[in-house]
DNA sequence: AGAATCCTGGACCGCCGGGTCCAGTCGGAG
DNA sequence: CTCCGACTGGACCCGGCGGTCCAGGATTCT
């Protein structure tokens, strides 16, 4: 990315990363330079000035912008999960944004095509897991001290557990088109965060 | 594939996706016809012979095969899941499987490979999943029959969310390389069969 | 033996797609 | 106004890869 960037250049380079997001999104496999280029009506010329490094940078640009995404959809609850309705609502619109995106993960797709031992498809995946962990682990954590979930089990653990039934309910939903093994898990897992009698 | 096929056409045929599968194991990736024609010291018409559909059957096959290597890493543990003891073992197989597997997992690199709707895909994760399930949902209603594990959680609910650990936690494993998250939820889950005091 | 069929080698083709280049146009700073 | 750097269009290149083809070797059956 060059140094100079006019608003003008910020607005291209912008709608280039969504729209090659939007693309992503529905068409699911692998996406073309000049697919990339016609739905954003740029040229090949653009998208080389945008992103120098080529395919790779700008496939990595859109994964960053996935992976923010996917933890702005589930706000406003996750910066406060301190009360069970807000642990609920955040339940809800996680699985509403699953049920919603059904059998296409954009970033799946996405990391799919970038090589996987890549260095920076990695760090946008393991980012995106370490903040969404520590959100959940500072809620589990007020919940803790407010005695309103167990002290039994770690906030750490609990917070990968979450992780675990959330990422693995997304990946059979991808797989299968059906919803209810995120919900069971997902409601097996904050069950077992209850305080018990 | 054709419909003659003598016994050393069928060597032919299984060296190729074997060896395919051994080099998608290591190089992770994208793997080219080119690079499976001389890994497996064959021809280009010989690719073609045995998979006249081409690049797309031949990976179909190897991750056919790749799927009835998970089922199959499991035995005998995952069809004799009728006491904890047994359960347990299980468990440890799994971990150990993934943990050795790292960040490399073979069915997930394939999948990638074919068009994420492609029917023949789909069919080959979902008969996983369903075969999965039904030996783990067998286990549960075995463990409950015999008042080993709780009735409070239907037994398909509680293969379903056994999956659910099993694939999120190698789906953490893979992007982060910590086999902590698989081993916690598998765990946690677990404990959540226990009959309760 | 001989024919039918399966199996194998490898040259060849065509296209797709990432990447390059250059000749412009625009837009703001001085 | 003028100039410079950012921005844009699009033709072009070229390597790689999936796929085709045919000629010839090996097998098996009658």
């Amino acid at each position: 990315m060059p140094q100079g960037l006019t608003s003008k250049g910020a607005a291209t380079r912008d709608r280039i990363i969504e729209g090659a997001a939007v693309l992503m999104r529905q068409s699911g496999a692998g996406v073309s330079l000049d697919e990339i280029r016609e739905a954003t009506r740029t040229s090949k010329s653009q998208l080389f000035h945008y992103f120098p490094q080529g395919r790779e940078q700008l496939l990595l640009a859109v994964a960053r912008h996935e992976a923010d995404q996917i933890l702005a959809d589930q706000q406003p609850h996750l910066d406060d999960l301190t009360s069970w309705r807000s642990w609920h609502a955040w339940r809800n619109t996680v699985v509403a944004r699953y049920r919603r995106q059904g059998r296409h993960c954009p970033l799946s797709v996405l990391l799919g095509q970038l090589a996987p031992d890549d260095e920076g498809a990695r760090t946008v995946t393991v980012d995106l897991l370490e903040r969404w962990q520590a959100k959940l682990a500072a809620g589990v954590r007020h919940m803790q001290d407010h005695d309103l979930m167990t002290r039994g089990i770690d906030a750490e653990r609990a917070a990968e557990a979450l992780l675990v039934s959330v990422e693995g309910g997304a990946l059979i939903l991808i797989s299968t088109g059906s919803v209810s093994p995120l919900e069971t898990s997902l409601d097996l897992t904050l069950d077992q965060l209850r305080v018990r009698p």
